[in-house]
RNA sequence: GCGCCCGUGGCUCAACUGGAUAGAGUAUCGGACUUCGGAUCCGACGGUUAUAGGUUCGAAUCCUAUCGGGCGCACCA
């Protein structure tokens, strides 16, 4: 709707057009500064400006009333112009706020790592990512959503330790000696128990810790990947860290060729200081291995091998550190480093009880995602999850999560939705004829809804674009709560104008639907 | 010490990316249809946008400094 009125302003302004909601519903649906930008330009007083745009506005058709207001121009749309976008979008609803963009992205994110079950941390990225990733193809983008997994290294040794060194305690009874880390908690008693069942007690010695560790790490992708899957997350690809390394020779001697490398002490050194990074990187360690940072130079290679327009990472914010190293060697390696975009997901502080609660993996006092979506469920977590803008440190209590009340967002706009569902049985009225009303009877606070409801394509493309993903819930709160207002102002069954009611609510329940499902929510017919 | 992120009513968060009188929820207090779902609605209270400068028609938003918080500063992944 936005694009179609600026494409409308088009014609008469010159430059950039910038659309804004007035603050005040009675200065119109739309409003644009232009005049200001202007006013420099044409040397005059913008308020002459806006007065000379606003009279030459006022012949086109879709507005009904073109106003300068001291320097603003305050635009009007009609009824008959709304009207027909909403029975458009009631009867096209898989087609509502979809976009025509294209490109090819790559969206890597939660990438936990396979030595434990998710936990409430975790969360965050995935829903993250996961929204932005419903966001993106509805607009039309092509996206891969992707997740690397780092099994190699010294952590996949041991989770094989682990696992042995729990059964030997806990299900042999043995005296075992702990080193210094190592990975416990319930769902290392459980591997454990599976080890035990499926190779029996004599698996557990030094020599089978490698088999262990592969073993362990596979059930462990299948927790993950199922707790993902009920919170309605899904990947297309999994990208293993330790298939990559055959490719290593080959993505060293390009890095080499770029003159990128630098042998210092008997390793080998990225030069990733030439790229603004802070320090040289170790990339090849005295003993011949390669480090992580290795694997992660191999997998970005890959990545623009396979050729997207857009990368996008999403990485947890302890990790901000490492962008510039992996941007650098991108830009070593020939790439355009301006098309991978990391975007950093806010730690996420626990409160339980109102006292700061520190997670530690290795002691096992973690909070798992899957209790928590257990708990109060993918809706409501995904709901409190959206709403947060990722680069904001979030902070919250365990205890308020668990609570199932009007505190939860996601009760009120699927009561919304519940509510016209509800209306739209017990009216005598067919869809049909609720179609066929005009919605010229539901007066200036019905259309307002109307508009309000129409408003989803536009956040849900500044949603995506500003990887704002908060935008989108903050829009079905604000028009479930216009819509819960109507309702409470008006009597809708068995009123003069109960067809046209009803067409503006299901223009209403259209983008809560719509809206919802971006989130990963389904809306609810009843409560 | 250096780098990144952040600082908005008591609490949790918004603010269309530089626009009009900074908005919601929650908490607290007070109200509403003996009728469509009261899991709702209406009202009140609550702010020098951490502080101080600067940029301009205009700043929560951009710049500088200070204070405060989180996270990094591995040859661990």
């Amino acid at each position: 709707m936005k694009d179609k009125v600026t494409s409308l302003l088009r014609h008469h302004i010159e430059g950039d057009i910038v659309l804004e909601k007035p603050k005040e519903r009675s200065f119109g649906h739309f409003a644009t500064p232009a005049a200001f930008g202007l006013a420099k330009i044409l040397r005059k007083s913008p308020i002459v400006i806006a007065q000379d745009l606003a009279a030459q506005l006022s012949h086109v058709e879709a507005f009904s009333s073109v106003e300068a207001v001291s320097g603003y121009i305050n635009i009007r749309l009609s009824d008959a112009f709304l009207e027909e976008y909403a029975s458009w979008a009631i009867t096209h609803e898989a087609q509502f706020a979809k976009g025509i963009k294209e490109g090819k992205i790559l969206l890597e994110f939660v990438s936990a790592n396979p030595t434990g079950p998710l936990h409430i941390g975790h969360a965050r990225g995935a829903i993250y990512g996961d929204t932005l990733l419903r966001l993106g193809r509805h607009l039309g983008y092509e996206m891969t959503a992707e997740y690397y997994i780092n099994d190699a290294g010294n952590q996949m040794d041991l989770l094989g330790t682990s696992i042995m060194l729990e059964a030997k305690s806990t299900l042999l009874g043995q005296e075992v000696v702990y080193p210094e880390s190592f990975y416990r908690g319930e769902y290392m008693t459980d591997l454990a128990k599976e080890a035990m069942a499926e190779f029996g007690a004599e698996v557990f010695v030094e020599a089978n810790q490698m088999m262990l560790a592969q073993w362990g790490k596979e059930r462990v992708m299948k927790l993950i990947i199922d707790t993902l899957a009920s919170a309605n997350i899904h990947f297309d690809t999994f990208v293993s860290e330790a298939s990559l390394y055959g490719d290593w020779e080959r993505v060293l001697a390009k890095l080499q060729a770029n003159d990128a490398i630098a042998m210092v002490e008997e390793k080998l050194w990225l030069k990733s200081t030439l790229k603004g990074d802070e320090k040289d990187r170790v990339v090849v360690r005295e003993n011949g291995k390669p480090t992580y940072l290795a694997g992660d130079l191999i997998y970005h290679n890959q990545k623009f091998e396979r050729n997207y327009d857009q990368y996008i990472n999403i990485w947890g914010a302890d990790h901000h550190g490492y962008i510039a190293r992996v941007k650098a060697a991108v830009d070593f390696m020939g790439f355009d480093s301006s098309k991978l975009e990391v975007l950093l997901s806010q730690m996420v502080s626990l409160l339980k009880e109102g006292e700061p609660y520190k997670m530690s993996k290795r002691k096992g006092n973690v909070i798992l995602m899957s209790d928590i979506l257990e708990e109060i469920g993918a809706d409501a977590l995904r709901f409190i999850f959206a709403s947060k803008k990722s680069d904001t440190s979030l902070e919250f209590d365990i205890e308020t999560l668990k609570k199932e009340d009007a505190s939860n967002p996601a009760f009120y706009i699927n009561y919304a939705h519940a509510r016209i569902q509800t209306l739209l049985g017990k009216s005598t009225y067919s869809i049909e004829q609720i179609m066929q009303a005009s919605l010229e009877g539901v007066g200036e606070e019905g259309m307002h809804l109307l508009f309000d409801a129409m408003q989803l394509p536009e956040v849900v493309d500044g949603a995506f674009e500003s990887r704002e993903i908060q935008k989108l819930p903050e829009f079905l709160k604000r028009l479930a709560g216009a819509f819960h207002k109507f309702y409470g102002a008006h009597k809708i069954i068995g009123a003069p104008q109960e067809a046209q009611y009803l067409k503006l609510f299901l223009a209403v329940a259209v983008s809560l639907r719509v809206g919802l499902s971006l989130m990963g929510v389904t809306a609810k017919n009843r409560m």
